[in-house]
DNA sequence: AATCAAAACAACCGCCGTTTT
DNA sequence: AAAAACGGCGGTTGTTTTGAT
Protein backbone atom coordinates (compact mmCIF):
# COMPACT_ATOMS: atom_id res chain seq x y z
CA UNK A 1 0.00 0.00 0.00
CA UNK A 2 1.23 3.08 0.33
CA UNK A 3 2.40 5.92 2.45
CA UNK A 4 0.92 7.56 5.33
CA UNK A 5 -0.36 10.76 4.75
CA UNK A 6 2.28 13.47 5.88
CA UNK A 7 -0.25 15.87 7.70
CA UNK A 8 -4.05 16.03 8.34
CA UNK A 9 -5.66 17.95 6.45
CA UNK A 10 -7.92 19.35 9.21
CA UNK A 11 -6.49 21.63 11.41
CA UNK A 12 -3.88 22.79 8.51
CA UNK A 13 -3.07 26.64 8.51
CA UNK A 14 -3.23 29.03 5.50
CA UNK A 15 -3.03 32.27 4.52
CA UNK A 16 0.21 34.32 5.46
CA UNK A 17 3.02 33.23 6.99
CA UNK A 18 3.91 35.15 10.73
CA UNK A 19 7.37 35.19 12.05
CA UNK A 20 7.44 33.06 14.50
CA UNK A 21 6.36 30.38 11.92
CA UNK A 22 9.55 31.50 9.43
CA UNK A 23 11.41 31.47 12.94
CA UNK A 24 9.82 27.65 13.28
CA UNK A 25 10.76 26.89 9.74
CA UNK A 26 14.23 28.11 8.99
CA UNK A 27 15.47 26.71 12.80
CA UNK A 28 14.27 23.54 11.78
CA UNK A 29 15.89 23.90 8.31
CA UNK A 30 19.01 25.09 9.70
CA UNK A 31 19.46 21.82 11.45
CA UNK A 32 18.30 19.65 9.50
CA UNK A 33 18.84 20.69 5.91
CA UNK A 34 16.28 21.52 3.22
CA UNK A 35 14.59 18.23 2.42
CA UNK A 36 11.66 15.74 4.06
CA UNK A 37 9.44 18.14 3.76
CA UNK A 38 6.75 15.59 5.03
CA UNK A 39 8.57 15.79 8.22
CA UNK A 40 8.62 19.06 9.17
CA UNK A 41 4.95 20.13 10.37
CA UNK A 42 5.18 16.87 12.52
CA UNK A 43 8.66 17.53 13.49
CA UNK A 44 8.62 21.19 14.18
CA UNK A 45 4.83 21.48 15.39
CA UNK A 46 3.66 23.42 12.43
CA UNK A 47 0.28 23.89 11.70
CA UNK A 48 1.26 24.17 7.99
CA UNK A 49 0.99 21.43 5.80
CA UNK A 50 4.41 20.42 4.02
CA UNK A 51 4.08 21.67 1.02
CA UNK A 52 3.37 25.03 2.20
CA UNK A 53 6.95 25.02 4.16
CA UNK A 54 8.61 23.82 1.11
CA UNK A 55 7.14 26.72 -0.60
CA UNK A 56 7.80 28.98 1.99
CA UNK A 57 11.51 28.31 2.03
CA UNK A 58 12.19 28.08 -1.39
CA UNK A 59 10.49 31.28 -2.53
CA UNK A 60 10.80 33.56 0.32
CA UNK A 61 13.08 32.04 3.09
CA UNK A 62 15.99 30.51 1.59
CA UNK A 63 19.33 32.27 1.61
CA UNK A 64 20.40 33.92 -1.22
CA UNK A 65 16.78 35.17 -2.42
CA UNK A 66 16.79 38.80 -4.14
CA UNK A 67 13.55 39.99 -4.62
CA UNK A 68 12.21 43.37 -6.30
CA UNK A 69 13.75 45.14 -8.80
CA UNK A 70 14.66 43.65 -11.20
CA UNK A 71 17.31 45.20 -13.18
CA UNK A 72 17.07 45.61 -16.76
CA UNK A 73 19.51 42.70 -17.56
CA UNK A 74 17.15 40.50 -15.65
CA UNK A 75 14.08 41.66 -17.46
CA UNK A 76 16.00 41.61 -20.50
CA UNK A 77 16.42 38.05 -19.77
CA UNK A 78 13.78 36.78 -18.61
CA UNK A 79 11.81 37.78 -21.79
CA UNK A 80 14.39 36.33 -24.05
CA UNK A 81 14.17 32.76 -21.91
CA UNK A 82 10.38 33.37 -21.62
CA UNK A 83 10.56 33.36 -25.39
CA UNK A 84 12.78 30.68 -25.84
CA UNK A 85 11.84 28.14 -22.78
CA UNK A 86 7.93 29.30 -23.19
CA UNK A 87 6.03 29.91 -19.79
CA UNK A 88 8.52 27.07 -17.36
CA UNK A 89 9.72 29.35 -14.68
CA UNK A 90 11.43 26.97 -12.66
CA UNK A 91 13.89 26.42 -15.87
CA UNK A 92 14.12 30.50 -16.59
CA UNK A 93 14.89 30.97 -12.48
CA UNK A 94 17.90 28.63 -13.12
CA UNK A 95 19.70 30.81 -14.76
CA UNK A 96 18.79 33.84 -12.24
CA UNK A 97 19.65 31.94 -8.98
CA UNK A 98 19.05 34.32 -6.93
CA UNK A 99 15.70 34.28 -8.38
CA UNK A 100 12.62 32.08 -7.31
CA UNK A 101 10.43 30.82 -10.05
CA UNK A 102 7.38 32.42 -8.28
CA UNK A 103 8.96 35.72 -8.43
CA UNK A 104 9.81 35.70 -12.07
CA UNK A 105 6.30 34.57 -12.76
CA UNK A 106 5.02 37.04 -10.89
CA UNK A 107 6.93 39.43 -12.16
CA UNK A 108 6.09 38.31 -15.91
CA UNK A 109 2.67 38.15 -15.54
CA UNK A 110 2.37 41.93 -13.98
CA UNK A 111 5.11 43.88 -15.58
CA UNK A 112 6.75 42.02 -18.94
CA UNK A 113 3.32 40.57 -20.36
CA UNK A 114 1.45 43.84 -20.25
CA UNK A 115 4.80 45.82 -21.57
CA UNK A 116 5.78 43.70 -24.59
CA UNK A 117 1.91 43.73 -25.31
CA UNK A 118 2.09 47.10 -25.26
CA UNK A 119 5.40 47.09 -27.11
CA UNK A 120 3.58 44.58 -29.78
CA UNK A 121 7.04 42.93 -30.35
CA UNK A 122 6.26 39.92 -32.42
CA UNK A 123 9.55 38.42 -31.76
CA UNK A 124 9.36 38.48 -28.25
CA UNK A 125 6.12 37.21 -28.18
CA UNK A 126 6.24 34.00 -26.29
CA UNK A 127 5.99 31.41 -28.37
CA UNK A 128 3.16 29.43 -26.54
CA UNK A 129 0.90 32.88 -27.24
CA UNK A 130 1.46 32.05 -31.27
CA UNK A 131 -1.41 30.85 -33.43
CA UNK A 132 -0.33 27.34 -34.21
CA UNK A 133 0.68 26.75 -38.08
CA UNK A 134 -2.01 24.10 -39.62
CA UNK A 135 0.67 21.77 -40.87
CA UNK A 136 3.22 19.95 -38.93
CA UNK A 137 5.72 21.48 -41.38
CA UNK A 138 5.13 25.03 -41.31
CA UNK A 139 5.17 24.19 -37.83
CA UNK A 140 8.24 23.11 -37.31
CA UNK A 141 9.87 25.80 -39.34
CA UNK A 142 7.97 28.20 -37.33
CA UNK A 143 9.51 26.74 -34.32
CA UNK A 144 13.01 26.65 -35.74
CA UNK A 145 12.91 30.24 -36.42
CA UNK A 146 11.36 30.61 -33.10
CA UNK A 147 14.62 28.82 -31.87
CA UNK A 148 16.88 30.63 -33.67
CA UNK A 149 15.43 34.09 -33.07
CA UNK A 150 15.61 33.55 -29.17
CA UNK A 151 18.81 32.06 -29.58
CA UNK A 152 20.03 35.14 -31.14
CA UNK A 153 18.28 37.39 -28.24
CA UNK A 154 19.40 35.19 -25.65
CA UNK A 155 23.14 35.81 -26.63
CA UNK A 156 22.62 39.21 -27.29
CA UNK A 157 21.44 39.71 -24.04
CA UNK A 158 24.23 37.18 -21.91
CA UNK A 159 26.68 39.62 -24.07
CA UNK A 160 25.37 42.69 -22.70
CA UNK A 161 25.41 40.98 -18.93
CA UNK A 162 29.31 39.92 -19.74
CA UNK A 163 29.94 43.81 -19.97
CA UNK A 164 28.46 44.01 -16.75
CA UNK A 165 31.81 43.82 -14.15
CA UNK A 166 30.68 42.72 -10.20
CA UNK A 167 30.14 45.59 -8.56
CA UNK A 168 31.44 44.52 -5.33
CA UNK A 169 33.23 41.08 -4.61
CA UNK A 170 30.07 39.93 -2.69
CA UNK A 171 27.79 40.69 0.25
CA UNK A 172 28.49 40.07 3.74
CA UNK A 173 26.83 36.91 3.78
CA UNK A 174 28.73 35.41 0.79
CA UNK A 175 25.43 33.65 -0.97
CA UNK A 176 25.14 34.33 -4.85
CA UNK A 177 23.35 31.35 -5.59
CA UNK A 178 20.80 28.93 -4.53
CA UNK A 179 19.38 27.92 -7.30
CA UNK A 180 15.71 27.89 -7.45
CA UNK A 181 13.69 24.33 -6.71
CA UNK A 182 13.95 23.50 -10.79
CA UNK A 183 17.51 23.43 -11.25
CA UNK A 184 18.34 20.01 -10.79
CA UNK A 185 15.58 19.24 -12.80
CA UNK A 186 17.92 18.85 -15.90
CA UNK A 187 18.27 22.13 -16.53
CA UNK A 188 21.37 24.08 -16.32
CA UNK A 189 21.96 25.84 -12.77
CA UNK A 190 23.62 28.65 -15.00
CA UNK A 191 24.73 29.34 -18.20
CA UNK A 192 28.50 30.16 -18.51
CA UNK A 193 30.58 33.19 -17.33
CA UNK A 194 27.97 35.54 -18.99
CA UNK A 195 25.23 34.36 -16.08
CA UNK A 196 28.22 33.81 -13.54
CA UNK A 197 28.20 37.66 -13.93
CA UNK A 198 24.61 37.78 -14.27
CA UNK A 199 24.38 35.88 -10.64
CA UNK A 200 26.47 38.85 -9.14
CA UNK A 201 24.16 41.36 -10.48
CA UNK A 202 24.73 44.09 -8.37
CA UNK A 203 23.50 42.32 -4.91
CA UNK A 204 23.86 45.33 -2.81
CA UNK A 205 21.84 47.91 -5.23
CA UNK A 206 19.45 45.70 -5.82
CA UNK A 207 16.28 44.71 -3.37
CA UNK A 208 16.18 43.14 0.18
CA UNK A 209 17.75 39.98 0.70
CA UNK A 210 15.64 37.80 2.30
CA UNK A 211 17.39 35.93 4.97
CA UNK A 212 21.03 36.11 4.77
CA UNK A 213 22.15 36.50 8.06
CA UNK A 214 22.42 40.14 8.28
CA UNK A 215 19.26 40.76 7.10
CA UNK A 216 17.74 38.31 9.23
CA UNK A 217 18.27 41.41 12.09
CA UNK A 218 18.31 43.96 9.71
CA UNK A 219 14.17 43.32 8.80
CA UNK A 220 13.94 42.13 12.19
CA UNK A 221 14.92 44.79 13.60
CA UNK A 222 12.43 46.78 11.83
CA UNK A 223 10.11 44.83 12.04
CA UNK A 224 10.57 44.96 16.09
CA UNK A 225 10.75 48.63 15.55
CA UNK A 226 7.15 49.30 14.74
CA UNK A 227 6.10 47.85 18.04
CA UNK A 228 4.66 44.11 16.83
CA UNK A 229 4.49 41.91 19.66
CA UNK A 230 5.27 38.60 18.56
CA UNK A 231 2.61 37.40 20.58
CA UNK A 232 -0.03 39.74 18.70
CA UNK A 233 1.42 38.91 15.12
CA UNK A 234 1.39 35.18 15.41
CA UNK A 235 -2.49 34.34 14.85
CA UNK A 236 -3.82 37.70 13.68
CA UNK A 237 -2.58 38.61 10.86
CA UNK A 238 -5.37 40.43 9.91
CA UNK A 239 -3.78 43.29 12.19
CA UNK A 240 -1.04 43.73 10.02
CA UNK A 241 -0.36 43.33 6.51
CA UNK A 242 0.75 40.48 4.52
CA UNK A 243 4.16 41.91 4.02
CA UNK A 244 5.00 43.00 7.85
CA UNK A 245 3.53 39.32 8.49
CA UNK A 246 6.01 37.98 6.40
CA UNK A 247 8.85 39.50 8.25
CA UNK A 248 10.37 38.07 11.13
CA UNK A 249 10.95 38.98 15.18
CA UNK A 250 14.53 40.15 16.03
CA UNK A 251 15.58 38.04 19.15
CA UNK A 252 15.08 34.70 17.80
CA UNK A 253 16.31 35.58 14.35
CA UNK A 254 20.16 36.89 15.96
CA UNK A 255 20.04 34.04 17.84
CA UNK A 256 20.07 32.24 14.89
CA UNK A 257 22.90 34.68 13.64
CA UNK A 258 26.04 33.62 12.17
CA UNK A 259 25.21 29.74 13.24
CA UNK A 260 23.05 29.75 10.05
CA UNK A 261 24.66 27.47 8.30
CA UNK A 262 22.88 27.79 4.73
CA UNK A 263 23.20 31.36 4.47
CA UNK A 264 27.06 30.46 3.67
CA UNK A 265 26.33 27.46 1.40
CA UNK A 266 25.17 27.76 -2.12
CA UNK A 267 21.93 25.58 -1.86
CA UNK A 268 23.68 24.40 -5.44
CA UNK A 269 26.84 23.11 -6.55
CA UNK A 270 28.75 25.10 -9.08
CA UNK A 271 28.14 23.87 -12.35
CA UNK A 272 29.83 21.50 -14.30
CA UNK A 273 32.33 23.18 -16.92
CA UNK A 274 31.78 20.20 -19.32
CA UNK A 275 27.94 21.39 -18.76
CA UNK A 276 28.69 24.89 -19.68
CA UNK A 277 30.91 24.84 -22.30
CA UNK A 278 27.96 22.62 -23.77
CA UNK A 279 25.93 25.83 -23.02
CA UNK A 280 28.29 28.10 -24.28
CA UNK A 281 28.61 26.28 -27.36
CA UNK A 282 25.30 25.79 -28.19
CA UNK A 283 24.73 29.93 -27.25
CA UNK A 284 27.75 31.17 -28.89
CA UNK A 285 27.94 28.77 -31.79
CA UNK A 286 28.30 30.51 -35.44
CA UNK A 287 25.12 30.86 -36.40
CA UNK A 288 25.41 29.91 -39.77
CA UNK A 289 24.82 26.84 -38.98
CA UNK A 290 21.52 27.14 -37.95
CA UNK A 291 21.11 30.15 -40.51
CA UNK A 292 18.58 28.24 -42.99
CA UNK A 293 15.87 28.72 -40.58
CA UNK A 294 13.44 27.24 -43.00
CA UNK A 295 15.45 24.43 -44.56
CA UNK A 296 15.69 22.36 -42.15
CA UNK A 297 13.17 22.09 -39.72
CA UNK A 298 13.06 18.40 -39.15
CA UNK A 299 15.57 16.35 -37.62
CA UNK A 300 14.96 15.18 -33.65
CA UNK A 301 17.39 16.66 -30.95
CA UNK A 302 19.55 18.10 -34.03
CA UNK A 303 16.34 20.38 -35.40
CA UNK A 304 17.37 22.56 -32.34
CA UNK A 305 21.06 22.56 -32.21
CA UNK A 306 21.27 21.39 -28.75
CA UNK A 307 22.06 18.11 -28.47
CA UNK A 308 23.79 18.80 -25.36
CA UNK A 309 21.31 20.50 -23.53
CA UNK A 310 18.35 18.05 -24.56
CA UNK A 311 15.86 20.72 -24.24
CA UNK A 312 12.64 18.45 -24.48
CA UNK A 313 10.39 21.07 -27.16
C1' DA B 1 -9.28 63.41 2.63
C1' DA B 2 -11.95 59.87 0.57
C1' DT B 3 -12.85 56.66 -2.93
C1' DC B 4 -11.97 53.73 -6.63
C1' DA B 5 -9.15 51.11 -9.89
C1' DA B 6 -5.02 49.07 -11.15
C1' DA B 7 -0.86 46.94 -9.90
C1' DA B 8 1.89 43.97 -7.11
C1' DC B 9 2.63 40.15 -4.43
C1' DA B 10 2.05 35.98 -1.46
C1' DA B 11 -0.06 31.86 -1.20
C1' DC B 12 -3.07 28.22 -2.69
C1' DC B 13 -4.78 24.76 -6.03
C1' DG B 14 -4.49 21.13 -9.12
C1' DC B 15 -1.87 18.34 -12.01
C1' DC B 16 1.89 15.17 -13.04
C1' DG B 17 5.94 12.33 -12.57
C1' DT B 18 8.50 10.02 -8.96
C1' DT B 19 9.11 7.55 -4.83
C1' DT B 20 7.87 4.65 -1.19
C1' DT B 21 5.42 1.05 1.10
C1' DA C 1 2.50 -4.62 -9.16
C1' DA C 2 -0.46 -1.44 -7.23
C1' DA C 3 -1.70 2.23 -4.43
C1' DA C 4 -0.94 6.37 -2.24
C1' DA C 5 1.93 10.20 -0.73
C1' DC C 6 5.71 13.21 -2.01
C1' DG C 7 7.94 16.78 -4.50
C1' DG C 8 7.86 19.99 -8.04
C1' DC C 9 5.74 22.94 -11.33
C1' DG C 10 2.59 26.26 -13.56
C1' DG C 11 -1.82 28.59 -13.23
C1' DT C 12 -4.83 31.15 -10.57
C1' DT C 13 -6.79 33.66 -6.79
C1' DG C 14 -7.13 36.67 -2.76
C1' DT C 15 -5.27 40.42 -0.30
C1' DT C 16 -2.60 44.48 0.15
C1' DT C 17 -0.49 48.53 -1.71
C1' DT C 18 -0.17 52.34 -4.73
C1' DG C 19 -1.70 55.86 -7.75
C1' DA C 20 -5.26 58.63 -9.87
C1' DT C 21 -9.40 61.26 -9.53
Amino acid sequence: MGRPPCCDKEGVKKGPWTPEEDLVLVSYVQEHGPGNWRAVPTRTGLMRCSKSCRLRWTNYLRPGIKRGNFTDQEEKLIVHLQALLGNRWAAIASYLPERTDNDIKNYWNTHLKRKLQAGGDAAAKPAAQRPASSSKGQWERRLQTDINMARRALREALTTLDDIKPQQPDVADGVNGAAAAGADSGSPAASSSSAASLSQCSPSAAGPYVLTTANISRMLDGWASKGRSAGAAADSPSGSSASEVSHGSGAAARALGSAFEYDRKPAVLAPDQTQLNAIETWLFADDNNNNDHHGHAAGGSGLLGVPAMGYPF
